[in-house]
RNA sequence: GGGGCUGUAGCUCAGCAGGAUAGAGCAACGGUUUCCUAAACCGUAGGUCGUGGGUUCGACUCCCGCCAGUCCCGCCA
């Protein structure tokens, strides 16, 4: 059997912009991805954009009205420009009822492969993607792109083999399977809908055609042993709808998993939904840019104090290390399942269990590494000396990286690693304040210079693996 | 009405497969710098783990009821 693991994350949708809900999907699905490689694991990271459905019909129809028929202009269209189009192109479909028939048509001729229709949605796709992939390119995030639309041609065949299985119920003009355990508002069981009424599919056809996909054998599938899909608990629902419908229709073979690892709410520190003064959804995009500006602040502020010169490059670095590490490890810290306040101020604190305290104590050992005169691969590096109580614990904690990782493995929750990187730190810093290093007679300097060396390598790793850079100094 | 998730110190949260006096951080108060980056370390104070039952030698942890908050529930994703 294969060790095909696919990790469905981030998926924003194409003319929106990335908000900071896509940004828990992405970082605590990199960060899964990257625990699963480390465990020998092929992963495949995909991204499964919203790039097809019905409101492809309303961007279209809008693009034609303003641009004429040749589309070339839409290519000077920037992606902001483009999440204004949308909110004018909503506009016009909810209120005028001409333009929402020739929307309507224009999704059946998209989804019939018109040339005209597939151009115009291409032009839609490159734009969101070029600014979707620079957030990507400054988080270091790998993915790959396999949208909706890339399960188009296995749609109607999903319709045809619950047919043939007689899973398929009409009902009210709309095909679907009626799911066990699960009722509506008047006590009826609740409906999955897999063709709406209009012929059209809908989130739950695709995902399902994708399921399928994933698990079948190549040519037309991943061989997939594992699918792991990171969004919000607000789809918890839908997914144990889609999930139970793909083993009613045994489309999930034996010894196969499929989870769905849900996560909660980004809140403001008032509790509510995160948003902009004026009551906008924060782009993800001024949210880092926002961290990093913030963390250059402090490294400046820093270094008058300290009467230190350090280059421009240093500080563009370090300020964009410390920001973006700081947003990306107030996530992932937390435990998934619940909501939590999004906040700078905390995130980007020198105390306490954030992404700046880590990365320091990183940086502590380096300098030690830097001052000391040893060479470290020497036959002498084989001793470690555990006298000392600091020592000991620390020796203690580095040996449970192991369990930490097997645990987060079978449980999908990176909150694991980093509360044991931070109690690795705490352990770190008191052994640090507690025993000299550099000065102590030969033996006990090996030995205590063991200890740092293996911490900084399990920082490093573990850091790596929340997809977190690290520095030499900061 | 049905279902999901949450409810642990003033605040933000850990507590994984049940095990000893329930742990951090922030905020408050006090202390430590001839030494490797003090962005550190040490100490004090602070909790009837929402509530009522049950299972167990033993429950924050498992099961059931209730209360509160939040999200989802037919043709958006």
């Amino acid at each position: 059997m294969s060790n095909k693991v696919i990790v469905d994350f981030s998926s924003p949708n194409i003319a929106k912009e990335m908000h900071v809900g896509h940004l828990r999907s992405t970082i605590i699905g990199d960060s899964i991805s990257r625990i699963f490689e480390l465990r020998g694991y092929e992963v495949l990271r995909l991204n499964h954009v919203g790039d097809w459905g019905t409101q492809f019909g309303m961007l279209i129809t809008q693009l034609k009205d303003l641009y004429s028929n040749d589309l070339e202009e839409i290519g000077n269209i920037k992606i902001s420009d483009l999440v204004e189009f949308y909110k004018e192109s909503k506009k016009r479909f909810d209120n005028e009822s001409e333009f929402q028939k020739r929307s309507r048509e224009e999704v059946v001729k998209l989804q019939s492969g018109d040339i005209k229709s597939i151009k115009a949605w291409k032009l839609l796709c490159d734009q969101s993607r070029k600014e979707f992939d620079e957030i990507y390119k400054n988080l270091k995030i790998k993915i790959e792109e396999r949208g909706e639309s890339f399960y188009n041609p296995f749609l109607k065949s999903v319709i045809d083999d619950l047919n043939l299985k007689k899973i398929l119920v009409e009902d009210q003009g709309a095909k679907c399977v009626f799911l066990d355990g699960m009722n509506n508002k008047e006590g009826k069981p609740l409906p999955l809908i897999i063709q709406k009424k209009d012929g059209g599919f809908n989130y739950a056809t695709t995902d399902l055609a994708a399921i399928r996909y994933r698990f079948n054998k190549p040519p037309n599938g991943d061989d997939a042993s594992r699918i792991i899909y990171v969004t919000d608990h607000g789809q918890a629902n839908h997914f144990a709808g889609v999930f139970q419908v793909a083993k009613k229709a045994k489309w999930i073979p034996e010894n196969r998993q499929i989870d769905h690892v849900p996560f909660g709410l980004v809140q403001g520190i008032d509790g509510k939904k995160l948003k902009t003064r004026e009551g906008e959804t924060i782009r993800l995009k001024d949210l880092l840019n926002e961290a990093v500006r913030r963390a250059k602040e402090d490294l400046l502020k820093r270094l008058k104090d300290e009467d230190r010169y350090e280059t421009k490059e240093f500080i563009a670095n370090t300020s964009r290390i410390i920001g973006l590490g700081a947003v990306k490890y107030a996530d992932l810290s937390q435990n998934r399942i619940t909501n939590y306040q999004f906040s700078f101020d905390k995130m980007l604190s020198l105390n306490g269990n954030t992404a700046p305290y880590l990365l320091y104590t990183l940086v502590r050992i380096l300098g030690i590494k830097r001052k000391n005169d040893f060479v470290y691969d020497s036959k002498d590096f084989q001793y470690v000396n555990y006298e000392h109580k600091s020592e000991w614990k620390l020796i203690r904690k580095l040996l449970k990286f192991d369990e930490v990782i097997i645990s987060i493995e079978k449980d999908l929750m990176p909150n694991r690693l980093c509360n044991y990187l931070f109690e690795l730190c705490q352990t770190f810093n008191r052994f640090y304040d507690q025993v000299p290093i550099l000065k102590e007679e030969k033996n006990i300097k090996i030995s205590r210079l063991n200890l740092c060396d293996l911490t900084a390598k399990t920082l490093k790793l573990s850091l790596e693996l929340l997809g977190i850079e690290t520095l030499e100094r900061m």
